[in-house]
DNA sequence: GTCTATATGTAGATAGAC
DNA sequence: GTCTATCTACATATAGAC
């Protein structure tokens, strides 16, 4: 007789329910925090939303806050992957321009977000609240920098002369006119009158590659 | 003996601590929402900042949702005149260029925001909140949209060809940009390294004019 | 791993004294 | 007009049964 008998299943395995519930728990979360911000939303809305008992958002969050940097790390560390991606291939193809760079930061997200999946809508909020909150900033530094920076490295290379604060500048008018792109609509159909349009990926990069230009250039 | 002595105070005239205290409420309901948001801030943390005690503060605000509707439209107001006064001028100086319209609309926001008050970044907060939920949409409906609707107007007439939807667009692109900059200066500086330079209104110009002239020209 | 019950604090709002 | 005291509801979090 085995004195350490193999136990049928392995210690500390989540359950494939577990597996599910935490999934439902950061989509729930995910949607709420884009809707209500972080103080608006409720561990029980999102209990509520998940279909899960409240304590359960506890025992996979750790938290409020803890939840709600881990839905916001979820895909900004997938979209951080893509966007360097995209930029590799873009400068193994040949030299960059202002219009190829915005399209290699802007194109993956807004084909997530075009896909029709509204948890990539919902996390437009997310990072817009992020951004303008510096309540977060270790949120900002952590997950958003690194990859903002690679990519403003690259335009000040563009730019040899422009003053590296104002090349981050140019960036974040940028980011900030994609994040109203996808966040703003609703705006723009109610001040246009006209419904129809809906967002164009060729329109924001050519707004903020000419602002770019504008600003950066002799 | 006259049967109805007058009193040594007209009636329901505000007193002047009443008028004061309401000045220090709307101030320190403008600064607690632009930092923690409409349901971060509360009603406490409020009457705490403006010194008064709880129940005063519900006197003058009427309730959380009443004071946060107040204390945006107090400065909306007072932009909206600013603004149209500045295009009507310009109007009158002769035909409007692209970087001359962003001037009426940028300029005295940011004269007033540059101009010391802190409470006119607060307010710079608060209509990005606003801008960005459409649980306020009715805020925008109100008190934006009318002057936003002014300008792309004028925008729409520079450009004939160009649809209105486009149009709205590009504006909203520029306002997210001149919110961006008011709010996210902390993010420029921790993107730069270089913590100098600070909001420049004739880049933010440069920036959006070159934008919307490219997104929106022949 | 899952969930119930509950602890503890604080929210917005108001009734009524001054 | 001003302010105290309090009501009711709900927040996050956790302890411990299953």
């Amino acid at each position: 007789m085995p004195e350490n008998p193999v136990p049928k299943q392995r210690l500390r395995a989540p359950s494939q329910r577990s597996l599910e519930n935490r999934a439902r728990i950061l989509d729930a979360a995910e949607t709420l925090f884009a809707r209500e911000g972080f103080a608006g939303a409720t561990i029980r809305d999102i209990a509520r939303a998940a279909d899960v008992p409240v304590g359960l958002v506890h025992h996979h969050g750790g938290g409020k806050e803890a939840l709600f940097r881990e839905v916001v790390g979820r895909r900004a560390e997938e979209l951080s992957t893509l966007r360097l991606a995209a930029l590799d291939a873009a400068r193994a193809r040949g030299p960059l321009t202002l219009a190829a760079l915005f399209d290699c930061f802007f194109r993956p997200y807004l084909d997530k977000a075009a896909g029709g999946d509204p948890q990539w809508l919902a996390y437009a909020r997310l990072v817009a609240i992020v951004s303008a909150d510096p309540a977060w900033a270790d949120i900002s530094r952590d997950l958003f920098d690194p990859t903002a920076h690679r990519f403003i490295t690259e335009i000040g290379a563009l730019y040899p002369d422009a003053p590296p604060a104002r090349v981050a500048e140019a960036f974040i008018y940028s980011v900030a006119a994609m994040l109203a792109l996808l966040t703003s609509q609703w705006r723009v159909a109610a001040l246009a009158g006209d419904p129809g349009a809906g967002p164009s990926l060729d329109g924001l990069i050519a707004f903020c590659a000419a602002g770019c230009a504008a600003r950066l250039g002799a």
